[in-house]
DNA sequence: CATTATTCACCGTCCATTCGGCAATTTTAT
DNA sequence: ATAAAATTGCCGAATGGACGGTGAATAATG
């Protein structure tokens, strides 16, 4: 161990992301500080910031991946499907394991240390939010979908009641069925 | 539990709870210091740690007065009709004002700094779910419907894209109709 | 050698929590 | 009924630790 993490790695950044992912999984997004990702990522202070400037610059790259894989499971979807946005965001969160559970608490530890970093995320989704209207005429039968969907995510991330993981099955089951009813 | 009990003469609990919603509120839900709440609730810094003698007494204070509101809406529906847990949510998020923000808020801040503090708020979900999937035979659309409910809140919360006013109200009035078609 | 990546030692600030005290109120004793 | 004692509600200074950030020195890379 000694060794290896004492060898220069191109690019420490994946690992200090990592390392924020980790703790804010295990302790909770509040816990996401310079020292603590630091030691997680077996790193000096000064070379987490050496990366990331500040701690803003921290868990706005926290964000940026996220919103990178993000972007990454909504091409998977085979380009000829109708509603094509709508079924990314779906199978996203299907798809997803505790990495994403970490990323979501990221969100939760930008918005509470300064919602501005919020705004890649709400310029991305909106225009998520703007393909997947236009794709279908009953918008207010999309926006339902989309809302559950956010639904599901924070239920995950906040460690909220879902009624178990067969039910869980059998309303994704559904939302996929209102997906290809949309018109 | 020292959350109502003390009715004595003098008390500025309410008013610290309401310095706490104002704070965070305003700058977001990082910036809950018990200093910041002294001074908005224009007390002293020990005054504020009488009455909640840790910042995390404080927080719980903050959800507890959430859920007292939130079982209180509940109750405004008419004992006679169908799904009424479920009808509650959806009316509780429909008239909820900046109040309600702020008090959501209290969540953020809350799972940020300690995710048990959510405990409370998870049982009372947990009572919450059962009731409204044993109103109905068609759990996994009832279950549709609360996703898309939690997501409206997180939507507004964090600001995220919402599709215009006028959606919106489609949706609630779609949610609705979705709420009198379970059986 | 030049650049890049990282360490190490600090600094100043913020922040939760502690503590001793104090005025007003309530309880107890006389 | 009244003096004494205890309690309540709060103040304000002090403490100690954590945290974000800096900068000079050092190691690794090419």
């Amino acid at each position: 161990m000694t060794i290896q993490s004492r060898m220069q790695a191109k690019n420490a950044s994946p690992r200090i992301l990592g390392a924020a992912r980790a703790i804010a999984h295990r302790e909770g997004a509040g816990k996401i500080t310079i020292d603590a990702v630091a030691r997680e990522a077996d790193l000096s202070k000064g070379g987490v910031l050496y990366n990331f400037p500040t701690k803003r610059a921290l868990l706005a790259g926290l964000l940026d991946e996220m919103l990178a894989e993000h972007r990454e499971r909504l091409a998977s979807v085979p380009e000829d499907r109708r509603s094509r946005t709508l079924r990314g965001h779906l199978e996203a969160i299907v798809q997803a394991r505790a990495v994403d559970d970490d990323l979501s608490m990221a969100i939760l530890a930008a918005a509470a240390s300064d919602p501005r970093l919020l705004d890649p995320l709400r310029a991305e989704l909106t225009g998520d939010l703007e393909r997947i209207l236009s794709d279908t005429q009953d918008t207010s039968g999309a926006m339902v979908v989309v809302l559950a969907i956010q639904g599901l995510r924070f239920q995950k991330l906040l460690g909220l009641p879902d009624g178990g993981a067969g039910l869980r099955g059998r309303v994704i089951e559904q939302l996929r069925a209102m997906i290809n009813e949309l018109e």
